[in-house]
DNA sequence: CTAATATCTGACACTATGTCAGATTTGAAA
DNA sequence: TTTCAAATCTGACATAGTGTCAGATATTAG
């Protein structure tokens, strides 16, 4: 346990760094970190409390001294993600300035963190349809950039840098070739390669909302480092 | 048996019409029949060879004559979906002509296909994460797009109708947008309004490859009947 | 009508889940 | 350091699903 090496997927869970630590905490913290390292290598169908706990050398009861059962606990790590995911695409949900440069800066960074836990953003996808609570978690999830992407549009709609349309079925279709090109090329090793996916993703954004003048091949280049 | 009413999503199973008709053949086909009917009103999740096969009758072992397990049982009804979808679809693939009504009527079909068969087009999404083989299929279904589609692009580049990019990705990412803002939209019900997905889709295709002056809310009813 | 074949079934071995009473470990107060 | 109540962990059980097989039953060609 002393000399745990760096997980692959860069995510790990670490008991609260403030006020005292328990055997609670850290026991959560090694099973959280148990599931991520076997998401990096295996399928979520292959997760099961058995292998899981297998792996951390506790007992399989002990799982449910911390989890309802197995997607109660992706929902934990669901949150973890959804938190950086949102930090990359609140820079054009609500930035302010030239939104192709906003859109641009945020799929550099919405790329990166998908590349970065591809795997795991898989996982959490596929566990989505196992259960019917995680489901709901799941939608409300993509959902979220639906009700605040659809405001963004429709905010430019009014400076007219958009064109007039039916903005919610637009949006969730934008929404949905990210979520699904993303788990789809960075879900399973070999991940391909994140520069032509980010930027067909812009491409087909940027068409179809700002027009295809604005497609820049450097248009990345332009974003503070 | 004798009075069964027709079945919601329309899809249906039924033994050649052609040469005898085993006792065999009728029983594959109620077992099939019976799966398509669970899954018009259940999540593929509920499906299990236990609830199929008392919905039908017959003992649960009875299944095993006619399937190995249950996603080879959903892969013989994948193909029968793939093949009405692939038909739509090569409107445009293959289709001569001004590219953008071709596409235009692809979607119009496939709009329709998808919106018909939803809950069932889901099911068989949601099969693809839960088994190794016939996540595979799934693969080889959606990347069959990927192919025409690319040498579809590339064609209409080397015509200088599409600008020049990287097709490969663009094209990947289109596939995506399509299917699971389908899945989305028409897998649970109830389900969305197909015309306004229908025209979301043609106007992110269509801005992304042809230009956005060529998305004409209209143009749905340029097409034949 | 009959017998050979096709189809179907009950019962078994296996794997996984979630629960609980009781065993063990922890750590704060003495 | 010791103590002991609370916190944590475990083995064993009940339940539910899977896939297989020997043998029972139904079908159909002759």
């Amino acid at each position: 346990m002393s000399d745990l090496k760096r997980h692959p997927s860069q995510l790990r869970v670490v008991p609260e760094p403030t006020g005292k630590v328990t055997k609670a905490d850290r026991t959560r913290a090694v099973i959280l970190n148990a599931a991520l390292e076997f998401i990096w290598s295996h399928p979520f169908r292959e997760l099961s409390v058995n292998s899981l706990m297998a792996s951390t050398g506790l007992s399989r009861a002990a799982f449910y001294q911390y989890f309802e059962d197995i997607h109660k606990m992706m929902e934990t790590l669901l949150h973890m993600l959804a938190e950086e995911i949102f930090a990359s695409a609140n820079i054009w949900l609500e930035g302010v300035g030239d939104p192709v440069a906003l859109l641009n800066e945020s799929f550099q960074g919405l790329t990166q963190s998908c590349y970065q836990h591809g795997p795991f953003l898989r996982a959490v996808a596929d566990a989505s349809t196992t259960d019917e609570r995680f489901e709901k978690s799941w939608g409300q999830f993509l959902s979220a950039f639906d009700d605040t992407g659809n405001a963004r549009i429709q905010a430019d709609q009014a400076q007219g840098l958009i064109a007039t349309f039916d903005t919610r079925p637009v949006i969730f279709a934008l929404n949905r070739v990210n979520a699904y090109t993303f788990i789809d090329a960075f879900g399973q090793r070999p991940r391909k390669q994140p520069k032509p996916i980010q930027e067909a993703l812009a491409r087909i954004w940027i068409s179809t909302l700002y027009g295809a003048q604005y497609v820049e091949k450097g248009a990345s280049n332009l974003i503070r480092k």
